[in-house]
DNA sequence: CCAGGGTCTGTAGCAGGTACAGGCTCAAGA
DNA sequence: TCTTGAGCCTGTACCTGCTACAGACCCTGG
């Protein structure tokens, strides 16, 4: 039995977040913010999606599971689509990338030591002396 | 000679802010959201602060820079106000902060081992072949 | 007397989403 | 056939943690 109306199925946006994992919502926003190119519209005005629409939006998952920011993921995108974009110029916004990573990183960790040498010292007694709040506190 | 309109020196918000070098806009929102306390006002409204306002505006400050939340920031100020807090509350809330961190930390490692080991696979040159694109286009 | 700095208020903007109201559309079940 | 529920559409508000700006005041020095 032939489906006059859709011979292949498509994809709709809730078609495309659960393929995706991606949050219904998000789709949507992606294209306003234009990460995300506006799709085709059907007759009754729903998006359309295909497969180049699930690769797309695996990519900016990926990127951004990997810290980029959608402005980062805006760049690198423009250089995929640019057709002619160099090893050499992802490189760069890659190894930029890497260094704000690293970054917070320390920041982080600077965090973790000051912390936890400072929780070591309390008690955890009923008492109302503790070094954290001293930390906190202090003139110094 | 004295001064009859105040004899000791009052801070304002721009006061506070110097000593303390948070921005002046951030004192109003702190207020606003309750971490810090609605000061005394002056006949023509200013607010006025002192130094009971300045510590705790370090205090908060302080809490910032180790990475907790405003609403972790409330918390310990209100077993602070409380007068009866204990090593032991404070201690926990440090604790789960500490493990949040250490949470963030390892995320971000992970991350910075994916990046970089990536990173190195490129050889930077002026073609379009990039093994970043290829890991953020892979269809695994 | 006026310029400039400070302060006051409410509000908008940033990132990066998330959520919800109010209105259509469509397919399946009774 | 009618109804009910799911899905989609839009715009808009909300979240965190600020930051900035407009338009009114107020105060001090020159």
């Amino acid at each position: 039995m032939i489906n006059h109306h859709r011979s292949v199925k498509v994809l709709r946006r809730g078609d495309l977040a659960r393929l995706t994992g991606c949050n219904l919502e998000t789709i949507r926003y992606y294209e306003n913010i234009g990460v995300m190119p506006e799709p085709p519209r059907s007759s009754k005005n729903y998006r359309v999606y295909d497969d180049r629409h699930v690769a797309r939006l695996r990519f900016i998952m990926r990127a951004r599971e990997l810290g980029f920011t959608l402005d980062e993921v805006r760049d690198l995108l423009a250089l995929v689509d640019g057709g002619a974009q160099t090893c050499g110029e992802v490189q760069g916004l890659a190894n930029s990338h890497l260094a704000s990573v690293r970054a917070k990183i320390d920041d982080l960790k600077r965090i973790e030591r000051v912390l936890s040498s400072t929780v070591a010292q309390c008690t955890g007694d009923d008492v109302p002396e503790c070094p954290v709040i001293d930390a906190l506190t202090e003139v110094t």
